[in-house]
DNA sequence: CGATGGCTTGACATCGATGACAACGCGGTT
DNA sequence: AACCGCGTTGTCATCGATGTCAAGCCATCG
């Protein structure tokens, strides 16, 4: 094993101090250019590396930052982390990740501390815990960006998706197709995602004058066996569904297989969430697309601005989504003639619903901000 | 902002000395019940949490590992990351990802110093570059573990899947259902995990006795577009094959799509790697399962290994793969008659032809080992 | 010619924890 | 009573970098 090489090797070598070195390596100005010259040789001679642990140490935090999230075996999380890891390098940051897994919310609180402690300079999490007082401490003195979800019992900088405007446009969707049972697929309801799509189904049932049916509303399918028997209880119903809104990838990672096992590909599908192989189904599968890279990168943002401004009130920013046809979303309900269209182009999603902030901005990627006063924070 | 609260602020409270609230935060048997409760009570008064930063520069290492791959976003690494981080919570050790860009290996050198750099006590690395010997310097300081290919120019700890035994046996089965113009789909032919496949194809075509026909050799294919490009020509041949390996997800992601729009299910495909909905397309595409979780899980583990014994030699682990068939590798030929059988049941491959060593080691999650001498290192 | 000011450079303390070692107190031994 | 030994606790230096401040040097200016 080689010997480690410090500052002070490094200052020995080129008979200067060692704070001279530490100018050097840190671009200072104050140096002259001989001298830069000879410590910049030393550097290269030893293969000196600066000690970043030392300099967090002294500087008071690192240059790194915490991604909490739910699995990183979930696409979803999988290119959001990608998304944050890559906008981070660009501004020289590395990024530690957490999961928290799927069936223990309990643990996001430990998860949380063991990032704090590392002294990340800055925390992104995309919450399942059901309340997040427990960071209201923590919270000042590290910045957290929230994603995916706002967290509770807490004001903080937060990324989200416009889950109720994709409820809605989904459902919509389908009830411009002609359908008027349209059946709603989701998972446990005190997950907040849920809830607002399952509000932007009910508002586009409202919307199009249509009363609710309860017995078409299946939710608390944590996983797709579950979605996949929910779905059956829903076709094998008294009056089945012409349609389902699939609400979230695991829920359509069970209904998809379970409609072309039983043949029944005449069911309209809408599905909250891309998925590979999506579009080489027969037919393929219409979705609302989600855009974690759009997320990730927004999140990342955010937490860069709060590094730079830690005084600038909490922000929400919030994502477009929008609905790729491509065929099963646009199958008509039996009994009626052709459908009355084929949309071909994406179309974009962004109300602002979920938020009091309005503007036009509807670019795939575009994203909008709105300020959060800071009252309310304990 | 709350100040930062330190081991001194305790040991004031407690009326101890620093020292003393380090023994009973470091779990110090030498201490006094009596002292250890009032310590006790101050750090949770205080609400006291050790600064691993601080820690990690007194003990020379941190407690994090660092994990470099390709792109998180592909599915394979992100299972990958996700048991790596699954482990290393397990042994308190926190994860640093990066990764190097699907086409940009030569960034690797530079991710790989951005986390030496911030202290990392191992590595676990998915190699891209070409060569590794700048690692030489590096891996004897910092423990490495390489995973998914052998690194090049350097001796260390490594986890690989059976490619070899894979790409044989993916062309077995598909020669054993009758097929006798088989294609080999693959990416560049610099990436020794395509070479390997390469060659396995290329045992199972001799062991059969069949000559080799390199019109039925498609590599370079380094996207999905490039590899449906290269499917589109095999199709449109002269002489068109009756079977596709297809040697990597990329790849199936361009043939599969292009097979469905073509109408040409008839086409037998072996795919090396599992994708989602792979079995729900008709036929359901038959593929030889890596097990990401199964490989990061014995990287996380020889690293731990290494930590804990810096001088054993090195290490190869083997991870074995299986082929899961779901009909589309079990298509028969045009004008055979019916297929010999139909496979239903996992078929594992192990034979360590990778490898010098051997041993029969058979179940789904079992790995095999052999000891490498550390000669020729440098 | 001496004072002033700007620039380069270095000495030293410091970030928060822990290792080495010493001091201390207490009980048991001879 | 003096001594020894053991277990508890504290003092001090240290990990490797950087912030503070001042010394040293040279040039310029009154």
């Amino acid at each position: 094993m080689r010997e480690r090489v410090t500052l002070r090797d490094v200052a020995h070598l080129a008979a200067v101090s060692a704070k001279t070195v530490s100018r050097v390596v840190n671009g200072d100005a104050h140096v002259t250019p001989g001298t830069r010259a000879r410590v910049q040789q030393a550097i290269a001679d030893l293969g000196f590396q600066p000690n970043l642990v030392a300099r967090s140490l002294r500087v008071g935090r690192t240059d790194v930052v915490g991604l909490v999230v739910e699995s990183l075996a979930d696409p979803f999380f999988a290119r959001l982390t990608s998304a944050v890891e890559q906008a981070a390098h660009e501004r020289g940051l590395a990024v530690m990740v957490s999961s928290v897994g799927n069936r223990e919310p309990e643990r996001e609180p430990l998860i949380v501390e063991s990032l704090l402690v590392r002294q990340v300079a800055g925390l992104i999490v995309a919450p399942m815990a059901q309340s997040h007082a427990y960071l209201a401490g923590a919270g000042r003195r590290t910045p957290i960006v929230f994603v995916d979800r706002l967290p509770e019992g807490i004001v903080s900088d937060a990324v989200l998706v416009d889950d109720l405007a994709a409820g809605d446009m989904a459902t919509r969707h389908l009830l411009d197709h002609g359908h008027r049972r349209v059946a709603f697929l989701g998972s446990e309801l005190r997950n907040p995602t849920t809830r607002l799509r399952l509000a932007g189904y009910r508002r586009a049932l409202a919307a199009c004058g249509l009363p609710e049916d309860e017995s078409l509303v299946a939710v608390g399918a944590g996983s797709a066996r579950e979605a996949r028997a929910a779905a059956e209880r829903l076709l094998d119903g008294p009056r089945p569904p012409t349609a389902i809104f699939s609400s979230n990838m695991r829920c359509s990672l069970g209904l998809v297989p379970l409609l072309h096992g039983r043949g029944r590909t005449d069911v309209a599908v809408v599905s909250f969430d891309d998925f590979p192989m999506a579009d080489s189904l027969v037919p393929a599968v219409t979705v609302i697309d989600h855009d974690p890279e759009v997320i990730g990168r927004a999140a990342a943002e955010r937490l860069f601005h709060r590094l730079d401004d830690l005084d600038a009130p909490a922000e929400t920013v919030t994502v477009p989504v929008r609905l790729v046809p491509r065929g099963s979303g646009e199958l008509p309900p039996p009994g009626a003639g052709r459908p009355r269209r084929r949309d071909q182009d994406v179309v974009l999603a962004q109300d602002g619903s979920q938020d009091r902030a309005h503007n036009g901005a509807g670019g795939r990627a575009s994203t909008m901000t709105s300020p959060h006063a800071q009252e309310g924070a304990r």
